[in-house]
DNA sequence: AAAAAAC
């Protein structure tokens, strides 16, 4: 099969050539024809499996094909303001050809981009992508006509639901017209949104791309390890040199920020990411990222789902994440685009029953790998041996542990890349209890998580 | 146990 079998419009086929897309991937070739067809749309798919273009080729190109373009054609709604920019930018360039127009419509500008938007909101453009808070400022301020609106699509619709945004989309829905065409995909599809889809959707058709599955190219493998561990381990990991594009989960802001701190000392060029960054600074660093410039990211959950970045090989959880959906979605980040990549969780004892729901959930056992032997080492150190003489924190001497691995690659600084500084308390590093490390080896493998290369047999 | 999202 080819895109040549769905009759696109003319101009579409050169974006398409242009942004290198040959063939329709499954859910593609599942959900344009349907969508075409003029059906509602409720589909179960995760980012990465080409599941935005699957609905912005048949919008784009029943945009074309209108003799006459309302204000606004299309929305489509999104979580988080860097998914509605790459969605943005997809449209952006498989349009290029075509003129089709498209804006995104997210917060955190400086004001420019509030005005650019209005500007625009005003005077028309064909494919809206809008995080619901600020589409729903520019409504209050009266300037936005959502209701010659053909094509209504929800992204990510089970993270919209857990960020609290029903009575927005609600709120917005209510203004586009009933005549829309709606498409709602859900990395998930629990009866919740089940339930909410229904009030939106008229009679969908369904298309179910792998539930809870993840890629087949990821590795996945499990580091069972005490509080103590988790920082030293991971410096070994980065440090190995095995690994070129990286991201780091963290559960909360206040740890990415203290881990970027900790690492930035290392000669490793890690940038934390979270919301409590300017937007302009998250724009710019995931930029950087894509651009393979910037090796590690150490970011929250707001990087976990949706962004499509190429050529990510290791996804470290450096805890587990509270909701087991994250897990899937956070390392769906690597082994993208028919690649291979390594999935690390590390997995302390108070985490082990969160880390079983994940195996439970994606019906498979992650592998435990053995920590290697500096980690080791610091483990069998008894802390009171250090502790009681005089009670200094002891920081100065991190990092010297890596003695087995060679010099890391992943660490050039590329031009600034410092911590933010601001003013942060100091480490919470101290545990009130350190209990004793758990460990159940099966065999002497002290070496660095492997990092497999082996290629996915090629598709076409 | 968290994060994210408007001004």
């Amino acid at each position: 099969m080819t895109f040549s079998d769905f009759n696109f419009d003319i101009n579409l086929f050169e974006g398409l050539a242009s942004m290198g897309f040959k063939t329709p991937t499954p859910i593609q070739a599942e959900t344009i024809p349907i969508i075409q067809s003029n059906h509602d749309l409720i589909a179960c798919a995760q980012t990465g499996t080409g599941k935005t273009a699957s609905y912005l080729l048949p919008v784009m190109d029943a945009i074309c094909r209108m003799e006459q373009r309302p204000t606004i054609s299309a929305l489509v709604l999104a979580p988080t303001r860097e998914l509605a920019m790459q969605i943005d930018q997809q449209v952006e360039g498989l349009a290029y050809f075509a003129g089709i127009t498209s804006m995104a419509i997210y917060g955190g500008g400086d004001g420019i981009g509030y005005e650019q938007q209005r500007k625009a909101l005003r005077e028309g453009v064909d494919i809206v992508i809008a995080t619901p808070g600020r589409l729903i400022a520019h409504m209050s301020s009266g300037i936005v006509r959502l209701n010659e609106i053909k094509f209504l699509v929800l992204d990510e619709a089970d993270r919209m639901l857990d960020m609290g945004f029903k009575d927005d989309i609600n709120r917005i829905v209510r203004e586009v017209s009933s005549e829309r065409q709606t498409m709602l995909f859900s990395a998930t599809m629990p009866p919740k949104i089940r339930a909410f889809a229904k009030t939106l959707l008229k009679d969908p058709k369904q298309v179910n791309i792998a539930i809870s599955q993840p890629a087949q190219g990821i590795v996945q493998q499990q580091y069972r390890v005490g509080d103590n561990q988790k920082t030293p381990l991971l410096k070994q990991i980065l440090q190995s040199g095995d690994f070129r594009s990286v991201i780091v989960f963290s559960s909360t802001k206040e740890k990415v920020k203290s881990l970027g701190r900790e690492l930035s000392k290392l000669e490793l060029a890690v940038q934390p990411f979270h919301s409590d960054l300017a937007q302009e600074e998250r724009e710019q660093i995931l930029l950087r990222f894509r651009n393979k410039q910037l090796p590690i990211l150490i970011g929250t959950d707001v990087l976990s789902r949706g962004i499509d970045v190429v050529g990510i090989d290791l996804v470290v959880n450096y805890d587990v994440p509270p909701d087991p959906e994250d897990y899937i979605h956070r390392i769906g980040r690597t082994a993208r685009a028919e690649r291979t990549g390594t999935a690390i969780t590390f997995v302390n004892s108070r985490d082990s029953r969160r880390f079983l729901a994940i195996e439970r959930l994606m019906e498979r056992k992650v592998e435990e790998a053995p920590l290697p032997e500096g980690i080791e080492a610091a483990a069998e150190v008894p802390d009171h041996h250090e502790r009681r003489r005089g009670n200094q924190p002891n920081r100065k001497r991190h990092g010297g542990k890596s003695k087995h691995h060679q010099a890391p690659k992943a660490a050039h600084p590329e031009g600034g890349t410092t911590v933010a500084a601001t003013d942060e308390k100091p480490d919470s590093q101290k545990k009130k209890k350190k209990r004793p490390f758990k460990r159940r080896n099966k065999g002497p493998k002290p070496d660095a998580p492997q990092h497999v290369d082996t290629p996915s047999s090629e598709a076409s």
